[in-house]
DNA sequence: TTGTATGCGTTATCAT
DNA sequence: ATGATAACGCATACAA
């Protein structure tokens, strides 16, 4: 049987509100005798209290959902490592879910958090959205968006990456070295990385003076399979092309394919991902990627949706992180130029 | 506000206690008018029932914890990911929890689950073991352990694999290759899965009536880092050395650095992994590994979970499952015996 | 400074 | 077949 507050309160000969109140360091108004005779007797018998009949008065639960559309992405898992760390240094405890991708199955869970009322909902989102079906939804906890873009209601806050920039300094760095033929090989442009990673790869063509040709753009998902079937879609030559790619699982199964077809990486075909997951440094040729700080991002959206809760969101909810170039094997030739 | 079970009642014009016996099924002796009339009414108003209450009377909570050494090894994701998916088939919540490898983490995170009254855990313990103090926590909740060995009293299942025959098979492969020195480099000792491994690479050199040297047993943590530090600590010859790693982040350290010092893998020296993680495939030269169910595991380990947590364990609660050789590049030199 | 009483939303027991 | 009510363990408003 476990130990109760009326237990407590029975042992120390006072109330159970009196016990309640030290409980929750509400002591202004409680004496130092009782609060040392209390607390004493609460540390003897281990007391702890019962979460649940707490959440039910007090409408919080001290736990978080966490949503990623694919935990095996070292990405994510880096999110959710960061995220992890920083609720628990709050406090809170985070259940886990991993929704494939699958917008469907992101609702389930979303529903499925709610009536577990968590406080409050970090959401890495599905690739594809449907805004209408988004917006219908009735979530009264806040969500704080990370990397993602999504359209529910709840949506408090964010934390983004500068994919713009980003992608900007990798085909830029591709056209340094001297690549003729510059080849986007993107996720789905339904999300918005992807489509500011566009908006990056056309910005930086044409200040170097390139045409944007949509052959040059290829989209499918973030997986590595996509990345090995990409060149059979391809009906130009591959001499000298640079493609840079829409995260690293692409690259490395684009880099694994071109290999595999006796083509030169670096000297004759340059390879530029995005995420900088740690598998990049151990494939070879390495790859040369975009870093992001995703341990940071997930940390940081957890901090944020806690200050959400705790109303002390004074300051703007969105916060943009930058990337950075991290040059490795897969492009590094002798400059053509 | 949301809608309860009250509201229900009065919409229906029946007690709670009627409302309740339908909304969990209990409806042998409710009429069908009354089960039909209230069903509608929770139908239009979109009624969920208050899971805190619920778990207040029923002493469920529908909730599990999960606890991994690190979730940045893809092995244990995919631990996770299989719990994760039987979880959710089965109606359960998952409050995901990371020990970094270090037993206090570990017992301050059994604590908080408990506060939160899962209804059981599925632990993949860290690394060092401290049998007395595990033995004083007091846990009257189940736990499934998984992959790693563990001394809690609540400790009523577990799943593992057959180590000792992986080892056998690994290390018989590189005798098989015409290796001369096989040389083991191991995880923690302390864990069950490297003790096993050590009893498996142990009887293979018998076997193969090679003697059985200190010097060629290394041990270390189940970091990449550790591998790439290994070759450092030798003072012989590396010529026709075979290394059995204690997992495939040792391995792949280890071939990295092997290659930064220009051995041949595999003509001079081979590798075998142990874990099979998809980043074997992709490194080069591809890894020999022994491949392990690890999604399986999870899947298996929560089932078994719930299982015990429905008392429907008559079966034994201790499952083995078997390890397979996966045959790559690391080792594929033409046999020179 | 302390205690009493109520309610949170549900399930379960026992009448009716 | 249905309903009244206690109980789960706690926080809190209010009274003392």
């Amino acid at each position: 049987m476990k130990i109760t507050i009326k237990d407590i309160a029975k042992l120390a000969g006072v109330s159970t509100a009196t016990v309640s109140k030290i409980v929750n360091n509400k002591i202004d108004d409680v004496s130092d005798t009782t609060v040392y005779k209390v607390r004493k007797i609460i540390k003897e018998k281990n007391y702890t209290p019962n979460y649940l009949a707490r959440s039910m008065v007090t409408k919080k639960t001290k736990t978080l959902g966490l949503i990623i559309p694919d935990i095996r992405n070292p990405f994510f898992t880096d999110i959710a490592k960061g995220a992890e760390d920083r609720a628990n240094e709050l406090g809170y405890s985070i259940f886990f879910c991993n929704s494939d991708d699958d917008l469907d199955k992101e609702f389930t869970y979303i529903n499925s958090l709610i009536e577990k009322q968590v406080d409050g909902i970090m959401l890495a989102g599905a690739a594809k959205r449907d805004r209408d079906r988004e917006r219908k939804i009735n979530i009264n906890i806040p969500i704080v968006a990370v990397d993602r873009n999504a359209y529910y209601k709840g949506i408090k806050g964010s934390i983004e990456i500068d994919n713009y920039t980003g992608a900007y300094k990798g085909v830029n760095h591709l056209i340094s070295k001297g690549y003729e033929r510059i080849v986007f090989v993107s996720g789905p442009l339904e999300t918005k990385p992807s489509m500011e990673r566009l908006r990056g790869y056309k910005k930086a063509l044409k200040d170097a003076g390139k045409i944007i040709d949509n052959e040059n753009i290829i989209v499918g998902t973030y997986e590595r399979n996509f990345g090995e079937k990409v060149i059979e879609t391809l009906d130009y030559s591959l001499k000298n092309v640079g493609f840079f790619c829409g995260n690293d699982l692409i690259a490395i199964g684009l880099i694994k394919s071109l290999k595999e077809k006796n083509y030169k990486v670096p000297e004759e075909i340059g390879v530029v991902g995005f995420d900088d997951i740690y598998i990049s440094l151990l494939i070879s040729p390495s790859l040369t990627s975009l870093r992001q700080p995703s341990y940071k991002m997930g940390y940081e959206s957890i901090e944020l949706l806690i200050k959400i809760l705790d109303n002390n969101n004074e300051e703007k909810n969105k916060k943009m992180l930058k990337t950075r170039l991290i040059i490795r094997e897969s492009t590094n030739r002798i400059n053509l130029d």
